[in-house]
DNA sequence: TAGATTGTTAATCGATTAACAATC
DNA sequence: TAGATTGTTAATCGATTAACAATC
């Protein structure tokens, strides 16, 4: 029912919401939010209605209760487990960025099909034989995982992990996961990413689409 | 003037072209391309015109030649130069992902604040302090970079990068970036695409949305 | 030819923006 | 109160989809 766009944007306000309470602000308006993250103010106001907390004139919106309530649509009731699959040099490098983090996502479960990853402990993280994964996935709760693996494996892990219960995938392989409709992925694809912008960079027109998510 | 989700679509079908080509297809239609890439038929009709190469009934597309049309589109005359900048964990796990990589837009340059990472080599690639920046990225015709350097940092380095004659970012930090308009940025957030993606795997509705860019 | 596919135009759909009465 | 901001509706905009004549 809410756009995924706008799940995202929500996302940006409340890091920007978290930057205005250390500077010890008790209000902010739309305006001053859009600003910050690089929107509309009418977006932000209007994306704000989704979250079932309401500004008022004059005052704007009170930083630390609208934080709250975003906390609250966004973040699970507990804390969350979250499966990392391909601990290569990329993986490695998302587990070090999530496990210095107090985040409601945790990363507790890596898995590789490397049989001497399996069993050691990477940036915290237990690492598992990926065939491990029918079991352990079911049974850390995880609904989420990060993709890492090598791009002419990502669709067969892609439908192990699917069948062990995972509904969300951020993909960094570059290629298009065929999953059931009930399934969320999120493509981060360096490769198309980079070549898009070197495109526009050669002074290719682009839409002028500023700051927008 | 060509938009940039087609601008994305079309990498994709270069990359599912190539394929078939390996596979020893001479020929391809739009349905069979558009199901290799999870896009509709007709999406790959209207975004191969932008492309300038024609199909014919019957036959569909020709797939070395539209291949080469791609090629014309999306690649540059010459071999490219893009740089890296931040080279920490993320940053070298991208390093070592398009060093080993023929492709035409090749990491030459990679930037630290850290002095004592400058003049190291990280997967075949030098590294430079960030002061160097406003000189080697002109010398080395550098129009795009990678930038992953921590948040707090990310803004500072894209104006230092702009002014030196960057027109394209692929920001893997979590803020937005405030560029001139010419200037095309490309957001690559883990920590929100996360939270995006385990938002739907929760359970709650999300617009189906099924393999589109 | 008949049939499937193409390029292209018209209709649809959804998201963004503009406008505005209500509110503090 | 006057003025700025809010929530919300209407208008706009752009992209996707559907439809279809042209083509091999």
């Amino acid at each position: 029912m809410i756009p995924e766009r706008t799940i995202g944007r929500i996302s940006l306000y409340r890091r920007a919401l978290r930057d205005s309470l250390a500077e010890g602000s008790a209000n902010i308006y739309s305006h001053e939010l859009a600003a910050r993250c690089g929107v509309t103010s009418a977006q932000v106001r209007r994306d704000l209605m989704h979250v079932g907390y309401n500004g008022s004139p004059n005052r704007g919106y009170m930083v630390r209760e609208l934080l709250d309530s975003i906390d609250k649509l966004l973040d699970p009731q507990v804390a969350e487990n979250v499966a990392l699959v391909g601990v290569g040099n990329l993986g490695r490098a998302i587990l070090a960025y999530f496990g210095s983090r107090g985040m409601k996502l945790r990363i507790t479960a890596a898995f590789d099909k490397d049989p001497t990853k399996a069993g050691r402990v990477f940036h915290g993280c237990r690492c598992y034989g990926i065939e491990e994964a029918a079991a352990v996935i079911p049974s850390e709760g995880i609904l989420s995982v990060m993709l890492t693996v090598p791009a002419s494996e990502a669709q067969g892990v892609a439908d192990l992990l699917v069948a062990a219960g995972v509904r969300g995938i951020v993909n960094f392989a570059p290629v298009r996961l065929r999953v059931p409709p009930e399934v969320c992925v999120e493509n981060m694809d360096f490769t198309t990413s980079l070549e898009r912008v070197a495109f526009f960079a050669r002074g290719n027109a682009m839409k002028t689409e500023p700051l927008r998510l």
